[in-house]
DNA sequence: TGCTTGTTGACCGATTCGGTTAATACTGAT
DNA sequence: ATCAGTATTAACCGAATCGGTCAACAAGCA
């Protein structure tokens, strides 16, 4: 690619990589025109094709990119720090959300990404999804110190639940479009407050 | 639409229809190939155009017999019938599993035509939604007992939980793909009976 | 053998695609 | 005003794909 890239007002980058997340992110990989990006970004196609030698380059990138920022994102969150479960899952959908204000679609294009099987890139994909995709997964039941929760809780399945619900809670915004940032917060504050209550001695 | 359509064995029809759920819940109204669709229901183009005049009457017809399908799948579930909100919710469940075992892309292919705009299809597309989203939603709060909970408990808060995690439940299960009834039923009413004892007198 | 019905391959004109290139607009120093 | 260098674009190209048609083929059956 073409380092002059960089050199570019952030605001313009960010103009061209979120316009390469969304026309990426709603189509597969060979049906997502250069073009369209190129016209969400308002710039036209011969300036992309400039700073990205060619599509397949753009699309990587893009991939190396959304990962990178992630991680930045979920580290500076602090929730890896954080012992208590309730905080980390709290700090863990507020850098999720802070992500998708400044990047909305990037979520949607990684998760297609994911999937993708379109021979001119999956191989050169997996290799850049492999190092990033053991990290990060919150599927799993983190220990917990049993004596700090309600006798007899199963404490497999209140994990579960509360997984669930935080993967609802992203489906659904993600669905409705609207990321309105302080009103989801608040509500999911209050979710988590609802399970200490529950949950907690 | 070619009325001999229906002539065909069940089996055929029920091909034809999921390759078009297929292709057109992966990619938008414009571009989802009809050739494609005919490929994966291992059928010629030639047919496809045979049984339906163009590509337009095609995917309307296939919005029409998704929302009939899945009014009909709910209605026989009896989870309208059902007073007990956790037994409801099983129901409700059960059903859009069922559905997905027989129809695995219907719900995506409905979830992405409801937010298809394509000029050459949205104006008659709702007209057919119209009628039913008005029906379905689970999201607003039923009426419930507040003497059979737990003092004190928030029922809001209980009902959003639950909703969410149904959500997330169904999210994750599309998302890897696999339809595996019988684990996910199994899981999902762990967790109900879970609910039960943490809400419940 | 013929007749009907189901099914297809080959084709058409229009459009779209990734990518190139020559020309234009812009900028800042002289 | 000029000019050099950079940022940006319109116009173009060959190849592929699209929706849709149609004449021909296959299969059953009288």
């Amino acid at each position: 690619m073409n380092e002059k890239f960089f050199a570019l007002s952030k605001e313009k980058q960010n103009r061209i990589i979120n316009a390469g997340y969304r026309v990426f992110s709603k189509n597969s990989y060979k049906k997502s025109p250069m073009n369209e990006i190129a016209f969400e970004a308002d710039i036209s196609k011969s300036l992309l094709f400039f700073y990205f030698k060619n599509k397949k380059e753009f699309y990587l990138f893009l991939m190396k990119t959304a990962e990178e920022t992630t991680m930045k994102y979920l580290l500076d969150s602090g929730c890896y720090q954080e012992t208590d479960i309730f905080e980390m899952m709290y700090k863990g959908l507020e850098a999720k959300i802070k992500l998708m204000r400044q990047y909305p679609d990037m979520s949607n294009f990684a998760l297609k990404a994911y999937y993708e099987d379109d021979d001119e890139v999956k191989n050169e994909l997996r290799k850049i999804i492999a190092p990033y995709s053991k990290l990060s997964t919150n599927k799993s039941l983190p220990p917990l110190d049993p004596s700090l929760y309600k006798d007899g809780l199963d404490l497999r399945l209140m994990y579960q639940d509360m997984y669930l619900a935080s993967e609802g809670y992203m489906y659904n915004m993600q669905q409705t479009g609207k990321v309105d940032v302080d009103k989801v917060l608040k509500d999911y504050r209050q979710l988590i407050n609802f399970w200490k209550t529950l949950y907690l001695k």
